[in-house]
Order: C-alpha cells, then structure tokens, then sequence
DNA sequence: GGAGATAACATTGGATCAAATCATAACGGA
DNA sequence: TCCGTTATGATTTGATCCAATGTTATCTCC
C-alpha cells in the first residue's frame, strides 16, 4: 500500500512489507502462528526489527497479537469477507457516481485499454496478469471518485478478499462475464448513466458474493 | 476501536491505547514530533513498548514514522479531511439504504432515545456529552447497516474529524440544526423512506463540509 | 488406564547497550 | 557578513540479555 519509497527503508518496514506480502500472497495462511524468532531467522533480521513488523501488521489489522501468547495471521471467516464485499461494492458504486461528472475522454480511455488488456490475458490463459489487471481496473474506478481514503480502504479490502479467495480457488467461469462487465460498465460512463452503472456494479457483487459463499463452509 | 479487553493488557498495548487517546482528544497535536524516550519516561514504561505502541499506530494511520527520524502525529490537511468525510457520508447512506428493510420498533427507538439525550445535552450546555451522543448516534446508524467493516472504518474516520475539528473548534450555530436533522431522519426511517434520508444526510454533509472550509487556511 | 500435578521447554516481554544516523551548533574561510 | 564545513549532541536502530508467561511432556497417584 503506502510504504515510503522516497528513502532506503528500515530492517523493521522491510520485515513488515515482506509479511504482508507473504500474508497477501498466502504463502502465509490465516490462523497461522508467527514466532518472532522463527521470522527474524527466516528473514535475516533480529528480533527486534520483527517485534515491530508485527506491530504495524497488527495496527493494519492483518495480524493479531495476544498478550503473551504471539501473533497470528487474522482469519478470514464468512461474515468478515463479506462485509468487506459488500464495503467494497458500496465505495465502487459511490466513487462511480461521484466520478461520472468528472470523466475525460482520457480517463475513459484508460479503462478500456485494461479491459482490453483483461481480455487479452484472459485469451492467453495468462491468469496472475488478468487478476492484476482487473485489480487495476477497479482502483482506477474508484480513484477516479477522487478519494483518497476511499481508495486506500478498497485497495486494502480488495487485497484480503483476493487473498482469501487464493486460498479457496477462483471461479473460472465468472472470467469473461467479468470482460463483458467491464465493457458495459464503460459504455455507461459514456453515457454518463449513473443507474445502469450502480446497476451492472449491483449484478457483479450478488454474482461474485454467490460464488464466495459457495466455497466457504457456513458461519460456525 | 478493537483493543483487547479480555485479559490484561501488555505495556505496549497500553502505550498505544494512551497515545491514541492523546492524539484524538488533541492532548497532541498534528505534526508534533513523538520521542520514544521522552514518551516512554512520562508513561512510566521502557523505550521498548514505546517503538511498539508507534508502530501499531503508524499502521492505523495515526501515526508516521520516518527512517532514522522518528515519529510524528499524522498531519491533517484539508484535503484528508474532507476526503474522510465524505467517505464517512457514503457509509453513512449506504448502511441507511441497507438498515431500513432491517429496521425494528427496538431500533427505532434507541435512535429516538439518543436523539432526546443529545437535545437535553444542547440545551443544558453539556457539549461534549452532546458530541458523545451525536458519536453514539451516527455508529448506531451505520451498525443497523449490518456491516462491521463498514462501522470500523466509519468510526476512525469520525474519530479522526472529531480530532481535527477539536483543534479548530465547532461551530455552534449548527447544533440546533443537528437535533432537526436527527429527528427528520428518524422520522424518515419510520417512513421507510430511504430518499429522504438519503436527502437529509446529504445535506448534512454540504453544511458540515461548509463549516469544516471556512475553518481551514486553504490547500498549500 | 486416566486425571491432575509438576517439571522442562519454548516463546514472549521488558530492559539495557553500542552503533548508525540525523539535527544542530560552532567554526573557519572567502 | 555569509556560506560551506566540521564537530557535537540527540535520537533512532538493531542486538542481546534475563525475567515472566504460556505450552507441552512427563510423572505420580487414584
């Protein structure tokens, strides 16, 4: 997300980009125990450097630490990656309707060169990259509502739901549904129709919750 | 917002739930420089919960922290500000549009019951039991939208405007207004009515933004 | 054989210390 | 007098140590 760039970063912020990538990715899985020790040797740092990672991680809340008792990687059940759908929906649905006055040729030029590039990939089989270009593509979305913080809060819950869903499999049928979205999509922002927008975005969540629930056990 | 309350709470813990504090309630101030030492030394702990606590909150976004240069409370510019803000307005009417279907007599009344407090705190010159309530009142809002993310983000967002405002003071004028407007929404609840509402949050929002503009030198 | 107490082990938590880095002030030369 | 350099002090950073706590395995007693 925001890491600094700007300067040579710390022991402690390269330890904590590294475990959210590892968390993000799944290489780590939820549930799952993080020893400071064990991390600090894995990665080359010390402990301290870790215990601040872990820190930060826990501030972000991808991590939870008990007292005395460690850190682990925050499950994912049901309720909490649904609602951050649904939050999401509603960020898209209300950056696109704020961003409907302010579009430009250019802007709307830029979402469908993604699109074209998400067909592409989708043709070439080349399914990491289409995954990366729709993730793309809906931030574009949303940062053209010219939010800021409504940006950060999607991209964050984009990258859990993602990472969650990596751990239960993608449905491969919703692929080119997901292309055809795309394309209606734009064509409503040219038309500047704030209605068929919110409504191809309303189709996309049920369709996408749907296919969620269906690979999660039932709430315990 | 989600601190451990089960068991006892770690120094580093402490420290961060403290510094929280002191930085929402304005006891310090944006920009203002934190010193591991100098922090560790008036709480009463080592530097070690110190660099703790600093980076947990740097990952809520409190807090930042510079490579070799140590930590500050995050500046608040106009432009964050109203970005939180207006988020916080779509949350708003999104868990309203959602909380309607859900409403119960139950829920009707505490709204109403919060709104009685936050007139009798008007008119009784308790203003900040009046903001409290006025806190208690948009959460409650947001949590009949039956979405816990949603409400966890609501509520940093509030808590940091709260801050900010804190330091730039209120204007007054709008309390009064504030007891109307809660009462029309209640009454637009109890309708059903999720246009109005929509309507009523709106407009709430262009005032308050109004308000929070005249008070702040504008954007560098 | 099973349940509870106890002991051994692993891990976290807090403190201290030395090195690296940054900020500030003093200094010298043009 | 002003600018660049150097030296000093303050602060962060990483490492290591020991105590406190939690966990697990073992042993004893019923």
């Amino acid at each position: 997300m925001g890491e600094p760039l700007d300067v040579a970063e710390n022991s402690a912020d390269q330890a904590t980009r590294l475990i959210r990538e590892a968390i993000l990715s799944g290489q780590i899985s939820p549930g799952e125990r993080l020893k400071t020790a064990e991390l600090a040797q894995r990665l080359g740092f010390s402990t301290m450097p870790l215990r601040e990672a872990l820190r930060k991680l826990e501030g972000e809340g991808l991590v939870e630490i008990e007292p005395n008792r460690g850190a682990t990687v925050r499950k994912l059940d049901r309720a909490y990656i649904s609602d951050l759908f649904e939050l999401n929906t509603d960020l898209r649905i209300c950056a696109v309707k704020r961003a409907i006055p302010l579009l430009t040729l250019e802007r709307i030029r830029s979402l469908e060169a993604l699109a074209q590039e998400y067909r592409d990939h989708i043709a070439g089989g080349q399914d990491l990259e289409a995954i990366r270009v729709n993730r793309d593509f809906n931030a574009k979305l949303v940062e053209f509502g010219g939010n800021r913080e409504a940006l950060r809060v999607f991209l964050r819950g984009w990258d859990i739901i993602f990472a969650f869903r990596r751990g239960y499999g993608y449905g491969t049928g919703r692929r080119r549904v997901m292309a055809e979205e795309m394309q209606l999509l734009i064509e409503a922002l040219r038309r500047h129709d704030a209605v068929a927008a919110e409504a191809i975005l309303r189709m996309q969540n049920a369709a996408m919750m749907e296919d969620l629930v269906s690979r999660i056990a039932p709430e315990v």
